[in-house]
DNA sequence: GTGGGTGCAAAGACTTTGCAAGACG
DNA sequence: CGTCTTGCAAAGTCTTTGCACCCAC
């Protein structure tokens, strides 16, 4: 994915959200890596690159990126919360072993009124879990 | 859904799980429940009615019902950890206001290639999010 | 300049673990 | 009876919050 300081600048501005230099690393870290960072992880290869970054500053950003619709969260079944930059619909593989997440391509099956019986539907996103190919031939 | 003390027992045998009272009460109770019970919720349920059930106990017994298969995590966007007693793939709706989770009764659009691609896939769920019609009407 | 953002430390929410006592098979 | 399970309390992990200082606008 691109990311570009201009279109950030002009998005956050938009949302009222002040443009920081934590903010655009954070943001681009994410935008520019295809895993699914968690806070931890985006801390611990920012805190090098970066002069003045926290941990709390790393959620707080989080928060506020997500707030202001630039990342979404992504489903998991627990440890700790994730984030994607890639806002369209689309689907996720989560490896149970080693907890990798790598985006899956499918055309979801939504909006039938089905659907609308239960309320308003703003995201959808599938998820599967099973054992990913490293994990697997480890194994062996 | 049903619950059968025998067959419990008798799949708990299998599986090499001892059967207690409060095992016995804790799947009881997520089985009966068509909302996606956390520990929490379920000790509070159950510590009315049954003597010795404590929130310890809860989440090693929901980790050992895990583990031998009788329930599975649904997936979420963060919070605590849920459990379903289905276990056939469906859908869950989250409610983004109430936090409520319902099933979504939808086919899966799993086991094409695309997803042998990425690993061995166990399990599959849709999951939406949105605001739930309760909580539509509420706002109004 | 001023309101929002940041860092540090402390608190908070959820879950797991150690150990002694007790129950299932 | 031996082994697995329970309960309590304490520790652990991830995340949020209070407060003083600082920076983007």
């Amino acid at each position: 994915m691109e990311f570009s300081v201009k279109k950030f600048r002009e998005r956050a501005k938009e949302m009222g959200l002040k443009v920081t230099p934590q903010r655009i690393a954070v943001y681009r870290e994410i935008v520019s890596r295809k895993d699914h960072p968690s806070a931890e992880e985006l801390y611990e290869t920012l805190k090098g690159k970066i002069e003045g970054i926290s941990l709390t500053t790393v959620y707080r950003t989080l928060s506020s990126l997500e707030k202001a619709g630039f990342v979404k969260r992504v489903p998991t079944l627990k440890d700790k919360v994730r984030y994607d930059a890639r806002l369209e619909p689309h689907g996720h593989f989560i490896c149970k072993k080693c907890g990798k997440i790598v985006d899956i391509e499918v055309t979801l099956p939504v909006s039938s009124e089905l659907l609308r019986d239960v309320g308003e539907i703003k995201e959808c996103s599938l998820v599967c879990y099973g054992i990913c190919k490293e994990c697997r031939n480890e194994k062996a």
